[in-house]
DNA sequence: GTTCGTTGTGTTATGCTATAACGTGTGGCA
DNA sequence: TGCCACACGTTATAGCATAACACAACGAAC
């Protein structure tokens, strides 16, 4: 079980089976994993998803509608950690074939996104960067 | 009409609504808006999305499942261009409370993903860069 | 010009993703 | 005790996307 303390339940389980996997699953995946421990309905797994991404120990890849735990759940390498190792901007290598995610962070890829929003006065609530491909494992 | 060389039918009028709109839109929204002109099921939307984007002269919002045209169809900034203003990988800046989306690009940021990518040896195809939040007009 | 492959099209049916709306239960706290 | 905030459970529905099949239009090769 995982131990990060003050999670529900349900909100527990759900990131068990996140963490546990390889690649990133469905919202619906999710609650077939989950029929075992009760789970019924797909709401209950879009809820404590949304609690979990809140806190940033779990993302939503967009291209993919899906969903993985966070891979830098105990680090704070941007200086100020918010309790969950809140960093910058987290971008994501999606491997077409294999489904393997590989989660990153850039300060230099962060600053420009930042520059370029201030220039504009745009205030970002999230931004979202994916790279789909092959991987290293998965190229011939 | 737009005048766009090689387009299909079922092409013009799709790219025609993307470009009058002024927010992105949905897949089922731009078929509404071609009742009138003949369109009766999500498939012809979806097919003819399929190759403005792949001609690059439309773009899928993934965080918003969402389609708008590219404003950058007659440029090619970045030295090589494939017919129609090919550039690097395009960022979306997006206001969640007017709709209005802003496409731009940054070569620091594609040396940055790049550069990550070469490391890996992680082959991209496609990359996705949507940052969402409040544009100037719409802040208080 | 006929044959054939490719591409676009039209249609029905279906599957996947996400949320609305309602009600229940529980724990903290004035 | 009464209230509030929050998690949870359930049913129904809305929104997004594709499978599978059939037909038409076009160009290239012969």
């Amino acid at each position: 079980m995982n131990t990060t303390p003050n999670l529900t339940k349900n909100q527990s389980l759900v990131l068990d089976v996140l963490t546990r996997s390889e690649a990133p699953l469905s919202a619906y995946t999710i609650l077939d994993k989950l029929r075992d421990s009760g789970f019924r309905a797909p709401l209950q797994v879009y809820r404590a998803l949304d609690k979990l991404i809140e806190m940033g120990i779990a993302h939503r890849l967009e291209s993919l509608n899906s969903f993985v735990a966070c891979a830098h759940a105990n680090e704070s390498c941007c200086g100020h950690a918010h309790g969950h190792g809140h960093h910058g901007t987290v971008a994501f290598a999606i491997c077409e074939s294999c489904g393997q995610v590989n989660e990153f962070h850039d300060h230099a890829i962060d600053d420009r996104l930042a520059g370029w929003a201030k220039e504009r006065k745009f205030k970002p609530s999230k931004t979202t960067i994916e790279i789909r491909g092959l991987c290293e494992a998965c190229m011939h």
